[in-house]
DNA sequence: GTACAATGTTAGACGAGACTAACAAAATAA
DNA sequence: TTATTTTGTTAGTCTCGTCTAACATTGTAC
């Protein structure tokens, strides 16, 4: 159906959306590492298609069938980055470049057979929600852990940066999804945490709890 | 190192190649449906790479470079093949196409966990010799069923041709490698063989049985 | 409110990998 | 051995996805 380009635009402008669904031309470039005329050229194309509303010098906007096909895309990506975590035994740092490979091939059964040997996941080993099979994305309410309170116990349930760094930092200090987290004191000054969990406490600095999104118990 | 259509005319030479190591540029036109102009630059690109060597109206081969190449793809598709009918249930028929898109993810981690969790294979499911990391192939050598003779119990170790149809044809009559057959009698008139295995008895046209390879016990 | 900077667009080029049309060589048949 | 068919090659074109250079518009600062 389309090109593992084009599905890498529709994935960009899928994730760089802000809340008016609003993506320039130049956060596109600069994110796929593209240069701005062949972006440019790319969404004239991608409108063609009906994927995107494309006016010169107006901000990019999927349409709506751009963004179940981006959706598609993502579904496939988070599939198969918890399927490498869960089923190959790969780490979670291990697993974005693969999976940016694996979601461009084209064979619904395999991503069917994943699915199914994942038991339907909602939500893929980084935490984020995957799309169903028409698109639609189930949004679940996280906390980030820097807004929690002394005392409170949280369960860890998503990241919001998957960079290599800090999915080894989570790893060094044995923090990974569904870890219980009991928060002992907070530092007012520079709202360093001092958390309990797997029986220790531990530190955690601000500029960690504000990337650690957790639920209740 | 090679872009997937620069792997997939490697794959085709090494398939194709004769007892002399020489395909033709009509034989690779016609296995990769690509015309023959096509192919002829192509080959020179190779052989620019030193992959294959090439003179004009002379029939292609491979260079042990090329050779090696060749073999580590292959070695990935039926890593690939055997993972998928091993690990994820898919029946034979089914891995060929997911396999001949795997094959050239660039992701050697991949390729190593598969062939862990497969416990270092020798042989994929199609019964075919899997390349070691080095490209080396150890060739086994195997008798075709409809050598044996009346009497003989062997072990089906491979099949000559992974057609949808045949592998089919396979999965109906429940054949799998491994199977023990017994042969109790041959019907000398057209060679149709009465072979007893899990418990029953059936008959196996000569067609099939040339197509069955198979070992002692 | 003009000047400068940042962002967006147009035009033209290029390499990869496909094609067709036309021609050349080799193999085969008469 | 000549004619015909098959196979191989050359030349030129096309699309895709990238680029650079040049120009246009929008936003920002003074």
């Amino acid at each position: 159906m389309f090109s593992p380009t084009e599905e890498n635009y529709l994935k960009a402008l899928f994730t760089l959306s802000n809340e008016d669904g609003e993506v320039t031309v130049n956060e596109l470039s600069k994110k796929l590492e593209i240069k701005m005329p062949t972006v440019n050229s790319m969404m004239k194309k991608l409108a063609d298609k009906k994927l995107v509303h494309y006016e010169t010098y107006k901000p990019l906007r999927l349409t709506e069938k751009g963004k179940k096909e981006a959706a598609l895309i993502l579904r496939k990506h988070r599939l198969t980055e918890m399927y490498l975590v869960e089923k190959m035994g790969f780490g979670w740092e291990e697993v974005h470049n693969i999976a940016e490979q694996i979601e461009h091939l084209k064979s619904p059964e395999f991503f069917k057979k994943m699915d199914e040997l994942l038991g339907y996941p909602k939500v893929d080993p980084h935490g984020s929600p995957i799309p169903d099979g028409s698109g639609k994305i189930k949004w679940v309410q996280y906390r980030k852990l820097s807004e929690c309170l002394e005392g409170e116990t949280v369960t860890l349930a998503a990241v919001t940066n998957s960079s290599d760094d800090f999915l080894k930092f989570l790893n060094s200090h044995e923090l990974q999804l569904g870890t219980k987290l009991q928060i002992e004191s907070i530092e007012s000054y520079d709202g360093t945490m001092m958390v309990k969990y797997n029986n220790k406490t531990k530190a955690l600095s601000k500029i960690a709890s504000e990337k650690l999104l957790v639920k209740e118990r």
